[in-house]
RNA sequence: GCUCCCUUCGUCUAGUGGUUAGGACGUCGGCCUCUCACGCCGGUAACAGGGGUUCGAAUCCCCUAGGGAGCGCCA
C-alpha cells in the first residue's frame, strides 16, 4: 500500500462526523475521537460535521448540548456544518421507516416483554447468544394496535466490515437478529438514525469508538437495504484509566472543560490525546498544523490505550513554557482569580509568567506559585523557616535591608539587585547560598523561587524591605522561645 | 453464555522475518546552580504463556490465559 497514492482520495470527498449522544459532558474519549475526525477532514480537504444524537428523549439535555460544544470550542475543533440535531429529522426517519415496511424490509412487531424475556431466558439457558426469533416476520399487525417496527435483517450470509485501523472483521448474519428501527411510542431508534443520517449527510468515513464495531454489521445491512453504499469505518480504541479499567469519574477528570479549569491548555491536551494511540515515529510534540499534515486514520493503533496524567503535565508545561508569555498571561489572569487576586494590582503578569513559566506543571500551580508576587503569604513553609531563618542569618538580612532600602526605585531592577547581594555576600565572606537562600525564603515564605533579582524585582521594593522585617522578627521570637 | 476486538518497558509508543528491541513520560543518578524548576548527560525497565511455520520470529499461523465491547423499545 505505500506505492499508490490513494486515487480514491482525490476523486472522493471525505466528510467525517462527529456524532455524541448530549447524555453528559464532553468526556477525553470523545474529545479524541472528535479530534481524529477533525483532522482527517482536514488532512484530506474535506468537511467535518457535528451532529448531536439526541433521538433518546429521556436523558439528553440541553445543558450537556452546551457542555459538549463548549469543550469542542476550548479545543479549537471547528466543524463546518452543523451541529445537526436528530429530534429535528424525526419525519424524515418516519418516511424511510414506512418505505422499509413497504418493501417489505421492516415489519410490525407486538411481541409482549414477557415473550421476549422468555425466550431470552431459554436461549442465556441453552447458551446460545439472546436473539429475536423472527416470530412476528410473517405475521400481519394491524399498524393502529401498538407495536414497534423490526428491521428484516439477512438470515444467512455474512457481513464483512472492512476497518481502515483492524481490516477485515466478519459477522455471520446468523449471529444478527431483527433489530427494532421504530419504538411503540413511534420514535425511531440508534441503528437506524445513524445510518440514516451518515448516508444523506453524505458522511465518507465513519470514525468512532470500538463500542462500536459489533453494530456496524447491522447498519451496513441497514444501508443496503436503503439502496446506499456503507461509508468507510475506522473504529478506534478506548481510552481506560489509569489503572487500565475503563475510564470513569472516579478517576479524577474525565471532562475536557475540567481540563481546562484545571490549568491545561488545549493544545497540550490535544497534543496528549493524539499520541494516545497515534504516533509518528519518535516525535512528540505536535502543534495543530502538524497534525494535519502527519494524521492518518490508519495509522491508528489496535490496542486501548490507559490516560496519564504525568505525560498531559509534561507537555503542558511544555507549552506554556513555550507559548507566547502574553497569551499565558491572559489565560493565566482568571487562575489568579480565583485564589482571590487581582494581578492589575502588582508586578506585570507577562513578567511573573517568564520567570515562573518553566516552574509549573498548570496554569493553576502557575498561579499558586506566583501568589506572592502580590501579596504577602500567610505562613513560612516550615522545613525552609527551620532552615533558612536562624540567627545566623540575621546578619545578612539586616545588611540586606539597609542596603536595599538605600537602592532608588528606579535601580530596583536585577542587575543592581544582583550586585547588591553579591557585594553582601563578599563582604559578610558568605556564599550567594547562605545570603540569597534567607532572603528568598523571607520573601516568598518557600525555599523556591525564580532567581532572587527577578525574585525581588517582582515583589518590588516596598514589600521586600516589609517581608525582611517580618523574617528578622520571626527569627527574633524563635530565638527568644529557645 | 455467545459473537467480535485487543495483548512490546509502570505508562504512551517505534517496530511489518535477520535491530545490542528504539524514543517519550515517570523513576533513579549526575552536571548546571543563590533555591526550585528548566536544560543537558547517563542508568533502570518490555515482546502475556505455549505450540507450530521458517535457516531465522516481537513480527506469520494455532491454542491458552488475561483484558474489553456488543448481545436494549441507550447511543
Amino acid at each position: 500500500m505505500a506505492c499508490c497514492n490513494r486515487p480514491e482520495s482525490s476523486a472522493m470527498t471525505v466528510r467525517t462526523r462527529f456524532a455524541p449522544s448530549p447524555t453528559g459532558y464532553l468526556h477525553v474519549g470523545g474529545a479524541r475521537t472528535a479530534l481524529f475526525s477533525y483532522l482527517f477532514a482536514r488532512r484530506h480537504g474535506g468537511q467535518f460535521v457535528l451532529r448531536i444524537e439526541d433521538t433518546d428523549l429521556e436523558r439528553s439535555t440541553a445543558e450537556s448540548v452546551n457542555a459538549i460544544m463548549e469543550g469542542m470550542t476550548w479545543l479549537g475543533l471547528d466543524y463546518d456544518e452543523g451541529p445537526f440535531f436528530q429530534t429535528e429529522r424525526f419525519e424524515r426517519y418516519q418516511t424511510i421507516i414506512d418505505e422499509l415496511l413497504d418493501k417489505g424490509l421492516a415489519y410490525r412487531c407486538d411481541c409482549p416483554k414477557e415473550r421476549l424475556e422468555r425466550l431470552r431466558d431459554k436461549q442465556m439457558a441453552a447458551k446460545v447468544k439472546p436473539r429475536y426469533d423472527g416470530h412476528c416476520r410473517g405475521r400481519q399487525i394491524d399498524p393502529e394496535q401498538p407495536h414497534v417496527v423490526r428491521f428484516k435483517n439477512p438470515v444467512d450470509g455474512a457481513v464483512i466490515v472492512e476497518d481502515l485501523i483492524r481490516g477485515r472483521v466478519p459477522f455471520a448474519n446468523a449471529e444478527l437478529d431483527d433489530l427494532i428501527i421504530r419504538r411503540s411510542d413511534g420514535s425511531p431508534t440508534y441503528n437506524l438514525t445513524v445510518v440514516v443520517d451518515d448516508a444523506e449527510m453524505e458522511i465518507s468515513h465513519v470514525i468512532r469508538g470500538d463500542d462500536h464495531l459489533t453494530n456496524t454489521p447491522r447498519q451496513i445491512n441497514i444501508l443496503k437495504a436503503l439502496g446506499h453504499e456503507p461509508p468507510k469505518y475506522a473504529h478506534v480504541p478506548m481510552i481506560l484509566g489509569p489503572d487500565g479499567k475503563r475510564l470513569s469519574k472516579r478517576h479524577g477528570a474525565v471532562s475536557v472543560v475540567a481540563y481546562r479549569d484545571a490549568g491545561y491548555l488545549p493544545e497540550a491536551l490535544l497534543n496528549y490525546l493524539i499520541r494516545l494511540g497515534w504516533s509518528h515515529g519518535d516525535q512528540e510534540v505536535f502543534s495543530l498544523d502538524e497534525m494535519i499534515s502527519l494524521f492518518d486514520i490508519a495509522d491508528v493503533n489496535t490496542a486501548a490505550s490507559a490516560f496519564n496524567v504525568d505525560k498531559l503535565d509534561w507537555l503542558n508545561q511544555h507549552y506554556i513554557q513555550h507559548a507566547d508569555p502574553l497569551r499565558i498571561a491572559r489565560l493565566l489572569s482568571p487562575h489568579m482569580g480565583e485564589i482571590g487576586i487581582d494581578p492589575s494590582e502588582g508586578p506585570d503578569l507577562v513578567a511573573v509568567v517568564e520567570a515562573q513559566a518553566a516552574r509549573a506543571k498548570t496554569l493553576t500551580e502557575l498561579a499558586r506559585i506566583s501568589a506572592f508576587c502580590y501579596q504577602d503569604f500567610d505562613d513560612y513553609e516550615e522545613t525552609a523557616a527551620k532552615k533558612h531563618l536562624r540567627p545566623v542569618a540575621r546578619p545578612a538580612l539586616e545588611r540586606l535591608r539597609a542596603e536595599l532600602d538605600m537602592l532608588a526605585l528606579e535601580d530596583w531592577e536585577p542587575e543592581t539587585l544582583h550586585r547588591v547581594i553579591e557585594r553582601v555576600s563578599e563582604a559578610l565572606e558568605l556564599n550567594m547560598g547562605k545570603v540569597a537562600q534567607p532572603l528568598r525564603v523571607a520573601i516568598v515564605g518557600r525555599a523556591a523561587s525564580p532567581g532572587i533579582d527577578i525574585t525581588l524585582q517582582l515583589v518590588g521594593k516596598a514589600a521586600t524591605l516589609r517581608r525582611i522585617d517580618r523574617a528578622l522578627a520571626f527569627i527574633d521570637a524563635r530565638a527568644a522561645n529557645g
